[in-house]
DNA sequence: GCTTGACCTTCCTATCATGGGAAACTCTAT
DNA sequence: ATAGAGTTTCCCATGATAGGAAGGTCAAGC
């Protein structure tokens, strides 16, 4: 199988099997005399299992270390689960921090009249005590921003 | 007020201040004689806003556009609302999709025994069909692996 | 005045995972 | 033999941030 073949056949793009295989995430393709990469079946699970991870989230160092842990048949399941786990962590954090956002912005949306007024709740959280550059506020508006 | 003090009283780095300044979000700080930047307060108040914006996860994009609004004292605040909006959408459909993950990961480590045994609901998920590199399965286990 | 240390300037590098593209080479089918 | 598709390596870009080097500037103390 060259790289093209071996991208169909685990749905990680050619460009993506170069790269894993530069940075020595999966072990160096053999070459054939034409220097064209060859894939067994072995290298397409692995590149179907990086695939997986990716999409659960994992970054390529636990990959690495998940790779590690999945050519080993000897592995102990306590390691899988302490590198899982603390991805959960990670994802749970980074949902809670999100959330936090999403709930304060959907807070302020709410108070937004969203019309053609210029008053504007968002904006005056963004600026928290601060005025914007022109402080002039006694003259009708007009559109001085291009 | 040097770089060093705008960074103080707006709470962004200086190396962060002078990237705003080179993408154009901010108007170009001006110059003393020996080419130290000057900021006074209404810059502040912007730096402070980018701040404020960051932390509440938009994009540079929307900072700009933002930015502009905030300036425009003229503004409809439809417009405020249609950004903010935006990224609310954007940060729920992260925060799916990272909760997706978590919540399927949460689910195979509570499958995953944790202990000195290699079997593992965690890898077999990744599997998901493929087996490992060495599928050899009559021997006893030998770590194999560095 | 001169030195010292803190500050400023620009420029280059790196991150992480991915994609785009160019130039040159190889394969396959006509 | 030639065309078209596939492959190779190499370089560049992303977004927001940080680190560092080399050199200019300022303020304080002598």
């Amino acid at each position: 199988m060259n790289i093209g073949q071996a991208s169909k056949a685990s749905g990680v793009t050619a460009k993506m099997i170069r790269y894993y295989d530069e940075i020595d995430l999966v072990r160096p393709a053999s070459r054939t005399g034409s220097n064209y990469r060859e894939y067994d079946d072995r290298q397409i699970n692995e590149l179907r299992f990086i695939k997986r991870a990716r999409s659960l989230g994992f970054s390529m160092e636990e990959i690495t270390q998940l790779l590690s842990l999945w050519r080993d048949r000897a592995r102990p399941s306590r390691d899988v689960k302490a590198i899982a786990d603390r991805h959960v962590a990670d994802l749970d954090a980074r949902i809670a921090e999100m959330q936090a956002m999403a709930d304060t912005l959907r807070h302020l949306s709410h108070c937004c009249a969203g019309d053609d007024r210029p008053d504007c709740p968002i904006l005056a959280d963004l600026t928290e005590g601060a005025e914007p550059s022109e402080p002039a506020r006694r003259r009708p508006s007009f559109n001085h921003q291009s």
